[in-house]
RNA sequence: GGUACCAUAGCUCAGUUGGUAGAGCAACGGAUUGAAAAUCCGUGUGUCCCAGGUUCGAAUCCCGGUGGUACCA
């Protein structure tokens, strides 16, 4: 894919903001405005069976625009900011081609940053992964840190080393290539043939709240607890490694009352929706829409107009030469 | 009404023989190269219930109040 040959350059539309800030409704008026698709870009939501935990779009919703990468994996599959690299650049590229734009609806800051950057091409070994973590629980996090040390010093000097799925990954990748992890690290962005317009919605701190306790007991009504109980034998699956579930499974095993369970789901949701605007804040190129309780509908449409306005003069422009990271 | 126990951070509670306080959770900030709704890191300005007393010095000891809990009436 040639940086300088796309003659026709679409333009990716990326919207970001935090969980319950109301994206899906954004994202589906982006995609009705400028006749295209949505991408799902969030890590959970890929997922089938677990529909009313992660709020996947609904039927309606998906039937007002489709919607790709969304309910269509085994929750006992392990996907990956890179298998999902692998599969949203294709489709991006193709609407974009065909549509002149696509709208990527993202959850996850890893998973846009794999789909708009590029990850450096590392290998993953899952076996080793697998040993690797056992070693953690029988060694030690500091053994296999040490470990580390001697296999890429460079990379130890900049790590967490108190994060043992950091640690683990880069040991994983140095044995399972025989090179430091750190050599894979290019640092330049992949060449895409398109354009990037950021748009992020940016309720306020209070009103997230209240959104997030409201839509959470709205989950329940809507049959949360008896999707949790479907999902129970596979709850030790990475998928189910996610809020809200991990809450119930221990309502549904005893260990916690639902009110207790309901209030922990609450808090949890806050705090990774917390985590997500710390990951978007980052992103200086993104244009923020306050959406206060009051105003939701014209800040939506404000921010309708501000991507297509911009979509518009970015179309058929000559891309601009990647970056680096 | 009596007796005993309790009152410390937003919450649950530690606080050794008196030297003006610290854990967990929450909250807030941050990191993020194939687990990312994951995982990890950082941040404590508190009338130590109130008033008096003892003491060089009181969250800690004494007295009185207030509130709570338990038991006895």
């Amino acid at each position: 894919m040639g940086v300088t040959e796309v003659a026709n350059p679409g333009v990716v539309v990326s919207v970001v903001g935090p969980t319950a800030s109301g994206k899906t409704e954004l994202a589906v008026a982006l995609a009705q405005r400028l006749g295209t698709e949505i991408v799902n870009a969030d890590a959970r939501q890929v997922y089938r069976g677990m529909a009313i935990g992660t709020a996947q779009p609904t039927a309606a919703e998906r039937a007002a625009a489709p919607h790709h990468l969304v309910d269509f994996l085994d929750p006992t599959e392990l996907y990956s900011a890179g298998a999902f690299e692998e599969d949203a650049v294709p489709l991006l590229t193709r609407l974009c081609a065909e549509r002149g734009s696509a709208i990527l609806a993202v959850g996850s800051g890893m998973y846009v940053k794999a789909a708009l950057e590029g990850l450096d091409p590392l290998p993953a070994d899952l076996d080793l992964r697998r040993i690797l973590n056992r070693e953690v629980t029988e060694l030690g996090l500091p053994a296999l840190v040490a470990r580390l040390e001697k296999l890429d010093p460079d990379h130890v000097a900049v790590l967490d080393t108190s994060n043992p799925q950091r640690v683990v990954r880069a040991l994983e990748v140095c044995l399972a290539s025989g090179r430091p992890f750190s050599s894979f690290h290019s640092g330049d962005q992949k060449a895409r043939p398109w354009h990037v317009v950021s748009v992020g919605l940016n309720p306020d701190r209070e009103e997230l709240r209240e959104r997030i306790a409201r839509r959470t007991h709205a989950m329940m009504e809507a049959g949360w607890l008896e999707e949790t109980r479907q999902l129970l034998p596979l709850r030790h699956e990475n998928a189910l490694n996610t809020v809200g579930y991990k809450e119930l499974f221990q309502h549904v095993e005893g260990t916690l009352t639902l009110d207790e369970a309901v209030r922990l789901v609450i808090t949890h949701t806050r705090q990774f929706a917390k985590r997500q605007m710390t990951w978007f804040r980052k992103d200086s190129s993104t244009t923020w829409f306050d959406c206060p309780a009051n105003s939701r509908d014209d800040a939506l449409h404000r921010a309708v107009e501000h991507v297509q306005r911009e979509v518009l003069k970015l179309q058929g422009t000559p891309l601009p030469q990647p970056g680096r990271r």
